[in-house]
DNA sequence: TTTAAATACTACTTGTAGGTGGTAAATAAT
DNA sequence: ATTATTTACCACCTACAAGTAGTATTTAAA
């Protein structure tokens, strides 16, 4: 019952980049910032990038920035672009052949808790992320 | 975000058995009602018997059944026997540094949901799980 | 006493998230 | 042009959850 630790990795440094817009940041240096290995954060980037989240500028002096035609990131995107969205979607345990009149011993459970996480990612965007806090990242 | 698989499996042979009680069943009878890999539920049977939620008859004509000293049983017990319970009593990303005023990206919106989530592990037991289902189990 | 059916235990296999390392290609500074 | 710094890409490694296989041990029925 946990996020996956990349998700966190792709939201923390989407969240620096969100704040920092209009700069260019490598790699080498964020993963000094935001303390995320340096080669796992390259692959995180890429796949961010593919996923539309963000401009590359590529040789010395390149980096990353976030896409300027972007004006909300929500956590959805984000998330769905990492590790899928099924948990959100359909449940934590995802059987296909489940149902109200065909459940899992943990949906009674589940399904009070659900539609407060489903509301949390699908509702949440990057400002309301990153307004609250003085990130040390 | 999901629970382990093999949490699931622990709360339907345990939810099973508790509206079972009195009658001893092998791994043999239980892995076809409940739907789990024959060997993977023994091994999950031998955590939960070691972690005291059971009573064994070994040899023939012999399985397991509650432990009739226990008169209820809560999610988080089950739970904690599992996977551990790292997730609620600290987070879902769990780390040792965090606090209010130092957190990571997620803290805010989970600590809007870690409460509820909290709450159902903890207040929760197999009465509540086996009532309200005709469980096909 | 023999046999069948059960748990107990150990080792192995598989899939995947997380992480490491090396190199090719791009590109700005020199 | 050369060099340094950067992204892009590919292959591998590690840890762990999930699942498989086989055997020793226990015990009741026959
Ligand atoms: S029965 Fe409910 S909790 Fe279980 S897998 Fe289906 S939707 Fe999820
Ligand atoms: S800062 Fe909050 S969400 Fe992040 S790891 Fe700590 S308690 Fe969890």
């Amino acid at each position: 019952m946990r996020f996956q630790k990349t998700t966190e990795y792709a939201l923390r440094v989407m969240v620096f980049l969100w704040n920092h817009q209009g700069e260019l940041y490598s790699v080498n240096r964020m993963h000094k910032i935001l303390n995320i290995p340096y080669k796992y954060l390259g692959r995180v980037m890429h796949t961010l990038t593919g996923a539309g989240f963000l401009e590359v500028q590529q040789g010395k002096m390149g980096g990353y920035q976030i896409n300027a035609q972007k004006s909300q990131i929500y956590l959805y995107e984000i998330i769905g672009a990492i590790e899928g969205l099924d948990s959100y979607e359909r449940c934590v345990l995802g059987f296909p052949e489940c149902s109200d009149e065909n459940p899992c011993t943990l949906h009674k459970i589940w399904s009070n808790q659900q539609p407060g996480l489903k509301d949390m990612v699908y509702n949440v965007c990057l400002n309301d992320l990153g307004a609250e806090y003085n990130l040390k990242y």
